[in-house]
DNA sequence: CTGAATCCCTACCGATACTG
DNA sequence: CAGTATCGGTAGGGATTCAG
């Protein structure tokens, strides 16, 4: 713990961080919450997400450690799931908590214009 | 609180989720999270700031609601100080979270290449 | 001190088409 | 089904300069 300044520039938790800084990352992360899904359930379980994305951002959340890709040998047509690792649960939580924070107060958060 | 599904494509608590998917937003929150501070002491605690990232950043999170901006009159050179609004201090707590996970977990969050 | 203005570049991301 | 490949637009962001 120690030592660790997020305020410094070259601190390695503020890179840490970008799992959730991108687009899709966080909706990623809590789409795995409650179960594994296949890549293709995932994609159609977010809203507006490419396959593109859904394939890029899933491969770097997996080198992270945050998901696993599982895939069922044998299985034809292929089957692929994707998980959280017990590093990546450990999101779930506090990114839940900024959902409902953001849910609560969807009208105040709006931008306002001039 | 109802209707809001974050994974649909037109959720606007998914927009209002900005605030902390730049780069800058989380950080400046937790900077602020103690105690209001002037632009200039802003920008020296974020290591790695731009002014100009600073600026724009604080406008979008003021536009958001998550900022006050509090002007000293009659002070010169002027002061400007900014602060969280009650909104803003609720983001405060999850993202102190997150932080804390990144922190412990920083070794095994380290992108692993091939 | 507190920014705004400009320039420019890159990384992110969407759309589409294609493969095993 | 589970991706990859390619193309191109755009928004995010850095560096620098200027202004009240």
């Amino acid at each position: 713990m120690q030592d660790i300044d997020i305020f410094s520039k070259d601190c390695p938790t503020r890179f840490n961080l970008s799992v959730i800084s991108g687009k899709w990352g966080l909706l990623i992360i809590l789409a795995l919450a409650d179960r594994s899904l296949r890549f293709s359930e995932l994609v159609r379980t977010i809203g507006g997400i490419s396959e593109r994305m859904a394939s890029q951002t899933l491969k770097y959340l997996e080198r992270c450690g945050v998901v696993r890709r599982r895939v069922v040998q044998h299985a034809k047509p292929p089957q692929v799931y994707y998980e959280l690792t017990p590093l990546g649960r450990q999101f779930v939580a506090p990114l839940s908590q900024l959902v409902e924070i953001a849910n609560r107060n969807v009208d105040a958060l709006i931008y306002h214009h001039d």
